[in-house]
DNA sequence: TAAAGTTCTGATCGTGCCGTCAGAAAGTCG
DNA sequence: CGACTTTCTGACGGCACGATCAGAACTTTA
């Protein structure tokens, strides 16, 4: 298997700095991440990054597919395989805060390019868009549960907006108290939002 | 009145700098801040910011201490002139809505500084005990509700992080879509929270 | 008017970064 | 073993930025 085994090396690098630039983005943040840092961590040359990846450009692209995936995998079939509008938004925020749980690292990182990519020329935010996507598939869920009778009559913007809004404020409690207790606040999440939804416990 | 128009001239420079430099900061971003752009903007030359604010730092410390201003004394009076905790959060949360509506720029430019500023050496962020600030400061408005019966008994923590969490995420949505309607957003913040802290309607 | 002080200019310097490239090292194959 | 490809190194060029500074321009004071 000689193909095979070129194949395998290109993968293995490609992983290896995907990895090592991931750590780098999440203790020392966007800003401190250079092409030289993430090459001193994996015992590399800074042309072996350009080599793989092309530019730093396409490996914090790789990056965000890396994670992006990590996170879908994750959370979509869970909330999918609720049978109420209710559950479903249960099993939302429980998925989003056990996904912060399990890969914290890869998160920070994420947060890290979200928040801090220039973007090139005059666009200010090459990923600015999926936090819009990510509105409107929360919308999705609350109108389910509004057409269910399950929910009562809000603006279904604006709740997606509160809900959200709850969950990306983790990432920056996490950077700063690397103990902090997400089973409680999920479950506070979870029954705050419930009732807020609800028609009228 | 000779030494005021000194005087008056050092304070107008130092003014039509940090207004410059909000414009800047809020229309290009924090990455695509630089003295040259702000000098550029004011119509002098680099050497003038140097001159009156003794480097790059100083002067994003004389805009966050402005802005600060703003907002304090925007939302401190609204808030404690309300006789009950309901209308306290209530007051609250129109009061920072207001706030991104009147002085949106401002707002911009703060939100760049807060979320993109590297700081020095090893300390990544140095504006990052705001936030925590903030979260105590609800945190103390929810207490009030909760002693006076008026709330119900949650997490303080985990529901000031929901509270600011969704008045946190309107400077991003701003940015994005400056048409965006922030009264419909704060009648429905106001209502969702009045039902998820209320005891039980 | 002349001296002293304030304010401003614009070129220049040092720094840190990314991307590139000639050539070395390692692996592959006839 | 020798040609060929893949992979890697480390130095260099080019760029953008913040800071600096000698001197110009302007204002105030005597």
């Amino acid at each position: 298997m000689p193909s095979e085994s070129r194949t395998f090396i290109e993968e293995a690098r490609r992983a290896q700095i995907i990895e090592c630039a991931i750590d780098v983005l999440a203790e020392h943040g966007y800003a401190r991440t250079t092409l030289a840092r993430i090459a001193e961590r994996a015992g590399i040359s800074t042309g072996v990054i350009s080599y793989h990846f092309g530019g730093k450009t396409q490996l914090i692209q790789a990056i965000v597919a890396e994670v992006a995936k990590l996170a879908t995998d994750l959370m979509v079939p869970r909330i999918l395989a609720q049978p109420t509008a209710a559950l479903g938004l249960r099993a939302y925020i429980e998925g989003n805060l056990e996904f912060m749980r399990l890969h914290r690292k890869p998160l920070l990182a994420l947060v890290e390019i979200v928040t801090h990519s220039p973007g090139e020329g005059e666009e200010p935010n090459p990923y600015g868009h999926q936090s819009e996507v990510a509105l409107s598939d929360l919308e999705k869920l609350l109108e389910w549960g509004q057409k269910s009778g399950e929910f009562r009559e809000f603006d279904r913007r604006s709740m997606a907006i509160a809900i959200r809004g709850a969950i990306d404020a983790v990432p920056g409690l996490l950077f700063n108290d690397p103990a902090f207790d997400l089973d409680l606040l999920a479950r506070e999440l979870v029954e705050t939002f419930t009732i807020a939804t609800g028609r009228n416990p």
